[in-house]
DNA sequence: TATGAATGAGCTTTCATTCAT
DNA sequence: AATGAATGAAAGCTCATTCAT
C-alpha cells in the first residue's frame, strides 16, 4: 500500500510533463489548433497516453485554467491578508504578473490569448473564474475606499475594471509581439508607470504648470 | 435618384446581410464554431452564395476585421484632426466604443473575443491593425505632453496601454456579461469615471487629505 | 427567313469561339480541371452562355470527341480511297498526325491526354470511336496483306495495333513534353524512321553484315 | 520464423489490402471518380484508416505509381543485366507486361488509364518516371546498335518509342477492352507479332515475292 | 501503464447547373 | 442572346476519442 507513493510520483512527473507540453503547444498553435497529438509528441509519450492522464482535450484545457486562476487567487489572498497601503497590494498583482512570465510564459500567454477572451472556450462555468477575481479585486478597491486611501465617488467595480485593464493591457502587449521584458529595470518603469497613473492620474500637475517656463527639460 | 446600378445595390445589399448574419453567428458560436452553413442559415441564403460573395471563410472573416478596423482608424482620425484638448479626444473614442456597441453590439462583441486577442486568428497581417491603432493613440498622447496636458514623466506608448486596456476592459465586461448599458446616465458615470482615472488618478485628493481626522490608522 | 444566315454565322462563329477556348483550357488543365468558368474567361464571354451553346460541360466533351474522330476518320476515309501502295497510306495518316499538331495542337494535346486513355471519360459509347478507327485502319492492312505488300502470318488487327502504338507514341512524347516539331527535317526524320522500321524492321540487314568493316559509318 | 514483428506484420498487411483495394476501386471507377470512401468499403475499413496508412488520395496514388515503376525498372535491370542477344531482352520487355496483366490486372489497368497519359495526373515528378523508363529502354536499344544487332540509322530513341508504343498499343487494347489474354498461345503469338514486325518488319519478304505463282497484281 | 490502430462526426470548399432578368 | 446570382450535391480531410493489445 505504502508503494502507491513513489509511482504517484512518477505519475505526477508524468502529469506536469505532459501539462507543460500541452502550455508549450498550446502557446504556439493555439487550443484549437494544439492536437493531441501534438502534445503528446512534444511530451515524448503516445497520444493515447494523455486520455489516461487527463481525459480529453478540454480536461486539459480545464487543468491549465485551474492552474492559472488557483496561481493568482492565492496570490490575491496573500495580497489581501496584509494589512498594507493599497499601493503595496496592486503593485503586489502587477508583480505577479510579470514575474509569472519570467517563469512560466506559456501560461501567461495562453492566459491573454486563450483565457481572457477567446469565445470559442467561454462557457459560463468558465466565466465565473473571472468573476471571483474581479470580486477579490473589487474587495481590494472598496477597502482602500473605506479607509480613503482612494477616491470613493467612482464604484470599486470600476476602479477594478480600469486598473486590472491596464495592467492586462500591457501584458497582452508583451505576449502578443513576443516581447520578453528587458531587464528589471524596464519592469520597474512599466509597473510604476501604471500604478503611478492608476493612483494619480496622468494629467500634468499643478506644480509644473504653475511654473512659467513650464516644461522645459 | 434614377435607378443606374440597381443590381449594384442589390448585391451590396446581399453582401451587406450576409456580412451581418455573420457578425451575428460568430457573436454567437465564436469564429470557429460559426459554420459557414449557419451564416447562410442566418442570412436566409444558400451556403453556396456565401461563396459566391466572400470567397472563403478567412475572407469573410478579414472582411470583419476591415469593417472593425476601418471604423475605428476613421473615428481616431476625426478625433485627432480637431484641435481639442486630450481629454475631449480621450472621450471621443471612448464614447466611440460605447456608441458603436448600442449601434453594432455584434461587432464589437466579436472585436472582444475574435480580434482583440483569439490566438486561433492572429496572423502577423492582423497584429499589424493593433499596431496601426495604438501608434494614432499613441500620437494623441505624445501631443498632448507636448502641450502639456499629459505628464511626460511616463512613456507616451504606456499611457496609450493604460488608456486602452482600461476602456478595453470595460467593454469586454459589458460583451462578455452581455450587458447592453443601461441608459445613457451608466454611460456616462463610466465614460467619466475612465477619464477622471485616466487623467486625475484613483488616489483620494489632497481636500480629503487635509481633513484632520483623516486617514491616519 | 434569309435573315437568319447572318446570325447563324455569328452563332456558328460564337460556338467555334467556345469550343476553341474549351481546347486550349482543357489542354491546359485538364478535363477536370477546366472549369465552365475558366473557358468562358478564354473566350471572354459569361459562363452562362457556355450552357446556351453546348447544354453541358459532357457535351461539350462530346464535342471535342466528335471533332476529333471525324477529322481522322475523314482522313482515314480519304487515304483509303486511292488505290495507292500501302506504304502511301500509313504515311499519310502518319502525316495527319504531325500535320494536325502543327494546325491545332491544343486537339492533338486532348486526345493524347484526354481520349486515348483517361479511364474518366471512357464510357462504352466513346470507346466505339476506337473501335472504328482500329477497323478502318486495320481494313488497309488487310488490303495490303492481299496484295502481298505486307506480311499475312501476322493477324491485320496486331499489323495494326504495332503501327498505331508506334505513331502513338511519338505523338504522345510530343505532346507530354511539350516539344513542338524542330522542322519538317525532323518531322521526316520522325516519319521515315516510323514507316521504315514498321515495314521492314528494326534489324540489321544482310548487306552491312556482309561488310567485313561493319557499321563504318 | 519466431514471430518477431507481429505488429509490424499486421501493419503492413493492412497497408496492402488497402493498396489492393485502393487499385480495384480505381480501376472501376477511374482515379477521379473513386472516393476514398468507396476504398475504404472495399477493403472493409473506415475510410480514417485510408488516412492513417496512406495520408492522402494524392500519396495513395504516388503509392500506385511507385509500385508500378519499381516492379517494371527492376525488370528493365535484370533484363539489362545479361548479355543476351537484344531479341531475348525485349521479349523479357514484353513479357513482364503480358505476365503482370495475368497477376495484377489492376496494376495494368491503371498504368494504362491514369499513369500513360490522364493529364489530371501528370506532374513533372511523375512525368520524370516515364522519363527513367525511357532512357532504360534507350540504353539496350543503343547497346544492340553496337553490337550490329539493330541498325543505326535509327536514333535509338526513336526505336525506344516505336517499340514501346506497339506493346503499349496491345496492353491498352487488351485493358480498355477488358479482354484477359485467352491462353498462353493467343499471348505468344502476339509476343512473336509484335517482335517479328519490329525486329523484321511487316513488309513481305523476298522469299514470297519470287514465288511466281504468287498473288502478284 | 502504455501504445497506436481504428472510427466517424463534422466541416470547408468546389463547381456544374439552373434560371430570373 | 447574354449575364451572373443562386443552389446544393459531393468529396476530401482533420482529429478527438475509443479500445484491443
Amino acid at each position: 500500500m505504502h508503494r502507491s507513493e513513489p509511482s504517484n510520483n512518477a505519475k505526477k512527473q508524468r502529469e506536469a510533463t505532459i501539462f507543460e507540453a500541452a502550455c508549450q503547444v498550446i502557446r504556439d498553435k493555439g487550443f484549437h489548433h494544439a492536437r493531441i497529438t501534438d502534445i503528446a509528441q512534444e511530451a515524448g509519450i503516445s497520444y493515447g497516453l494523455v486520455y489516461h492522464y487527463f481525459g480529453s482535450k478540454a480536461h486539459l484545457y480545464d487543468a491549465i485554467l485551474e492552474e492559472w486562476w488557483n496561481g493568482l487567487f492565492n496570490a490575491l489572498e496573500e495580497t489581501d491578508r496584509q494589512s498594507a497601503p493599497v499601493e503595496t497590494k496592486l503593485s503586489a498583482i502587477v508583480h505577479y504578473f510579470f514575474d509569472l512570465y519570467d517563469q512560466r510564459p506559456n501560461l501567461v500567454h495562453i492566459f491573454v490569448t486563450e483565457i481572457s477572451r477567446a469565445s470559442a472556450n467561454l462557457t459560463p462555468a468558465r466565466l465565473k473564474f473571472f468573476k471571483i477575481f474581479f470580486d477579490k479585486t473589487e474587495k481590494i478597491m472598496a477597502g482602500a475606499q473605506e479607509t480613503n486611501e482612494l477616491r470613493s465617488d467612482i464604484k470599486a467595480r470600476y476602479l477594478t475594471y480600469i486598473f486590472f485593464g491596464a495592467l492586462e493591457s500591457f501584458v497582452s502587449t508583451m505576449v502578443l509581439e513576443n516581447q520578453p521584458l528587458k531587464g528589471p529595470a524596464q519592469k520597474e518603469r512599466i509597473v510604476s508607470g501604471l500604478l503611478e497613473v492608476f493612483l494619480n492620474g496622468a494629467r500634468e500637475k499643478e506644480r509644473s504648470r504653475k511654473q512659467p517656463g513650464g516644461r522645459d527639460r
